[in-house]
DNA sequence: CCACTGATTCAAGCTACTCGAACAAAACAC
DNA sequence: GTGTTTTGTTCGAGTAGCTTGAATCAGTGG
């Protein structure tokens, strides 16, 4: 989604701290004085967050350089052990990026919409809206729809009931019918495909992690510019390659 | 390192915002009424802070009920990164696990705790309330003994000064002197025990990684019920096995 | 030695965060 | 069914406390 939460009255202070943590994490390290430029305030304040942040643990402080303190795994942990996908299909991911160049993601299903759970980027790979922790529309994107299609028709029924089918660029598949078709390809072939549907220029595929009873708990993607995503490497190239890496990966799952 | 990290005005949303993350962290979900009788403040606060989290996926909210968000894990990943000693530990860890058929952990210290960065279970491996990103004393198990062992005096004093030697069971050491006693036997036998120490019916023998002033930069420990651990494998076996792997990760930490 | 760059402190001003009241919506009691 | 209670949510106003810029240190290079 990417639908910004609009949330009514943002506290600045939160969002001003969670910028220095995301600069941090594009950057691995910075001083004071090379975060205050970043966000253009007084260098006082920048100093005062940084080390409100460094005496909670969140930052670690060594020689006037800052970087992310390890106590982010303490509360990632957390939120992780909820998908035990998470471990099966990191490494994979992993591989697949490096093998492809392009980006990866997994996500899972949790009430009606996709969560990115983990990307990875390939030498090429492209920065799009998508970060891990958001939360998608399953209809917008490759893996959603894999999933989608991947669930019991009531399921989908309610989902589509429950959340609607809003568009996204001017290829997003909006009309119920439309969708239904797409989802017997989807079934008919085991993967999908999306060309444009979520980010313009951007083609994907995207293959479901199934449980024993052929239910999808999840999924992976390959993305990356259509110029480059299209003929027999989008068609044939990248669909087998996704559908060993989901079989091995539904496999461990099923045999812990 | 790692001071006391005492800020000089620190910026108090910014710390409430943290209290609202470690308690779910404690209790993993949340709703804004029962957030707002644990932060002690208006209702309205806590639903702008905890919608402001969320809006930036730090924080889910479904249904009313918040959680931590596995963005977390974003950030996590970078900080464990930094940590050179993960990529040349996790390897040896893996093995261990294989070898042993016990759970295995690799620490490091920061701010005067250890922090658990890497763990891999055996066959046969207890589950005990540890995890990655865990925060621990180092007083309270072998792992960390055997780092704070390893430790200058002025360092080792300064820590206990600031975090004290609360307990965990009845046999954990929260006196001072007989810290020091243990500390010294720790540094003339070259690794750790842990009897009972951090759980009850728990061993664990813990030895420490060094650089080349002999200064710990992390430790390896081994743990498992007393039953199985115990004897000549807890006295000789698994300590001699632990040494040869910190032997070479410290070597080949000096050497990259 | 001085100029320069960076971190850190501090008083003062004013932003924006906190509060409480009011509203909507749901859950529940009777 | 209606009233009651408990949620989440919005909004105006007041002031706590965040932001600022200048001043002070600390370290480097010329």
């Amino acid at each position: 989604m990417a639908i910004p939460p609009a949330v009514n009255r943002p506290v600045g202070t939160i969002e001003r701290a969670i910028e220095i943590m995301e600069y941090l994490k594009a950057h691995d390290t910075a001083t004071v004085s090379e975060m205050t430029a970043h966000l253009d305030c007084a260098k006082s304040t920048t100093h005062r967050y940084m080390k409100t942040l460094a005496a909670n643990s969140l930052l670690v402080e060594d020689d006037n350089e800052y970087q992310l303190g390890i106590r982010f795994l303490d509360y990632g942990e957390v939120a992780r052990n909820k998908y035990r996908l998470y471990d099966e299909a990191k490494p994979r991911v992993d591989e697949l990026a490096e093998e492809t160049e392009e980006k990866i993601w997994c996500a899972v299903e949790e009430h009606g919409r996709s969560v990115h759970i983990y990307g990875a980027q390939g030498k090429h790979s492209v920065q799009t809206y998508a970060r891990v922790g958001h939360r998608n529309y399953l209809h917008q994107h490759a893996a959603g729809k894999a999933i989608l299609a991947h669930l019991p028709d009531s399921q989908i029924t309610e989902t589509i009931d429950r959340h609607g089918l809003p568009g996204r660029t001017p290829q997003t598949i909006t009309d119920r019918d439309e969708l239904w078709e797409e989802i017997e390809a989807i079934r008919d072939r085991g993967y999908a495909f999306n060309f444009q549907e979520s980010v313009e220029g951007l083609h994907a595929v995207g293959a479901p992690i199934t449980d024993e009873n052929d239910t999808a708990i999840g999924a992976i993607s390959v993305s990356g510019p259509a110029s480059r995503l299209e003929g027999t490497i989008l068609r044939d190239e990248l669909p087998t390659l996704l559908l060993g890496v989901v079989n091995e990966i539904g496999i461990n799952m099923a045999h812990p």
